[in-house]
DNA sequence: TCCATTTAGTTGGAATTGCAACTAATTTAC
DNA sequence: GTAAATTAGTTGCAATTCCAACTAAATGGA
């Protein structure tokens, strides 16, 4: 095999590319290409918990906690205290926030047409299929390893 | 289309995923999880220039440097001079690299085989191909932009 | 009930990375 | 042949991200 033809290569330059191109893009909304992840999940469901946040995102709590930082410091989010568990707190999208929805939508979805100009329809969905199966495999893997560290 | 369907998202969770991976099985080596595409080239063109690498791994040339200068301190690789353009260097392994080779693929390919875990020998075969597919459209998208920015 | 454990969220630190500004050397153009 | 432009590489800065340590609140077992 190919010693290029490791995973983690494509997925590597990919995830790079993907970073630079939203930076440029959303730029102009001021939003890092870290913080569009947030949103994203919110307009799926506003006003869900940060700790909701930090599962369907994927990402550490550390991390959601500094790009909700910021979204909250452009205007875009609201935090709510949580009065049924004190520790906890809601958070709500804006006006703001709903007015660039669609901006939003047309750049992350460009990015998706850009990366598979050439593809057929059935290419599109089979690779969307393949990287949710792989994303899977490697959550349940790292998901194990924790649960055995903590052995 | 369901709102989590966009490619950035997949290609995020794979890459955070597997900087997690590689983080853990290589700090033994003492190598970052950013520093193993750098041993990857040369494993396979010994001696090239530095400018070579930034080519080869599609990285920014100052990521490069930085990565470099950590290979150096470990004693994995060694630098040298080129006679011929004074303001190039080239990269060479050292034997204390040559003896982790091994390691290092194993550790690449394992991942390759917990992400692909349930595909069939095609689909393993196909994502590689839809993969690669997709870094060249990014990889073109963007150098037409920044041949743009030039104008 | 009370103490131990767990959970939600914050903060500091470090690694990875791209960009921009810089130096020094080379190449190109006139 | 010299000045302008390009190229190889370094460095500082900022954004993204994970981890670990921390606080405060909630939960659970004796």
């Amino acid at each position: 095999m190919d010693s290029e033809q490791y995973m983690g290569r494509w997925i590597s330059i990919l995830y790079r590319y993907n970073q630079m191109y939203l930076s440029r893009e959303l730029e102009p909304l001021n939003i890092g290409a870290g913080q569009h992840p947030i949103l994203k999940v919110l307009f799926n469901r506003d006003g869900i918990h940060q700790e909701d946040i930090v599962h369907s995102t994927c990402m550490d709590k550390g991390t959601v906690a500094k790009s909700i930082k910021r979204l909250l410091e452009q205007g875009y989010i609201v935090k709510k205290g949580c009065p049924e568990d004190r520790r906890a707190c809601r958070i709500f999208l804006t006006s703001k926030a709903h007015e660039i929805k669609s901006d939003l939508d047309t750049v992350l979805s460009r990015w998706t047409d850009i990366v598979t100009a050439d593809f057929s329809k059935e290419e599109k969905v089979l690779v969307f299929s393949l990287l949710q199966r792989m994303a899977y495999n490697a959550e349940q893997y790292l998901l194990e390893k924790k649960v055995e560290d903590r052995k």
